[in-house]
DNA sequence: TGTTAATAGTTGTTTTTGTAACTAACAACG
DNA sequence: CGTTGTTAGTTACAAAAACAACTATTAACA
């Protein structure tokens, strides 16, 4: 019909950001859910414990913004599968510690690499600068920075 | 504990779009929910009827695409509340043209208002040349550039 | 034509998520 | 202590998404 208005929803930036967002993960998320049978919440829960070291669940919440339910839901999941193991916390009963297991550890790494590679994939056609440059202004839009 | 890598879960850039993508979209999904009681498949049938004009659902689905059972759904609450009218077209019977009633036209032009204030406000920290390389890095990701 | 394949859209079923209410442990303060 | 409030994490139920199977129509072509 008739155009209202110059708008473009190509250039609405949360429309934008999402479909860059779910584009750019689609790969990514083949490898570990064909390879694993991950979500997208369990190798985030694997990569922060992967990453940071033994932890608790709200500290995994603090760092990723994910609601408390999908980490718990993701841990009891990923300690099912043997990935991850945990301890209640002795000077604070409430808390639990969890770290990766031997097969966590493995499963980390190789996905570590296949992000690598992938993120490496993804910015190929871009500038150093560019990247760079992009890191930032989205570090700014998720309020990370 | 120990820091096995240097990989930052903050620069792979599946991730980092993700949360950029979700907290930009957080402020604008309350609008269209609260006001309109939409979800977001919702919207952006509203949006592509809105800026686009009649089309069919199949039309939508190639420019957004979203999965043909989400934009069934999605048209078929909207249709239901009033903000869509469909009629079969004569020369493909298979096929239904949709058309924003009055009413969606309302609620579109509302929302459309409010996304560009958002969009705007989300930019305000950019320079323009950031807000346009930001805007062609992320059609590039998304594969619509 | 008549049979098979393809396409637009819908529906049913299973997963996953969101939300709120819950338990258990700690903290604060009278 | 004991009552009230807070926090870490889980669970139950409702909403939404994913996936596959379905109907109706058109296309292809022997």
């Amino acid at each position: 019909m008739t155009e209202k208005t110059d708008f473009d929803l190509q250039n609405f930036l949360p429309y934008l950001l999402n479909q860059a967002a779910e584009e750019s993960s689609l790969a990514f998320q083949k490898v570990y859910k064909d390879r694993y049978g991950m979500l997208r919440t369990e190798w985030r829960v694997l990569f922060h414990l992967g990453i940071y070291g033994r932890m608790s669940a709200k500290e995994i919440g603090q760092r990723s913004k994910m609601h408390k339910t999908k980490i718990s839901r993701a841990v009891a999941r990923l300690e099912e599968r043997r990935f991850l193991a945990r301890e209640v916390s002795e000077e604070d009963r409430r808390l639990e510690f969890l770290w990766l297991t031997t097969q966590g550890e493995a499963a980390y790494r190789d996905l570590l690499q296949v992000a690598e590679s992938y993120d490496a994939k993804l910015t190929a056609a871009l500038s150093a600068e560019e990247v760079a440059g992009l890191r930032s202004l989205l570090r700014k839009l998720a309020g990370m920075a």
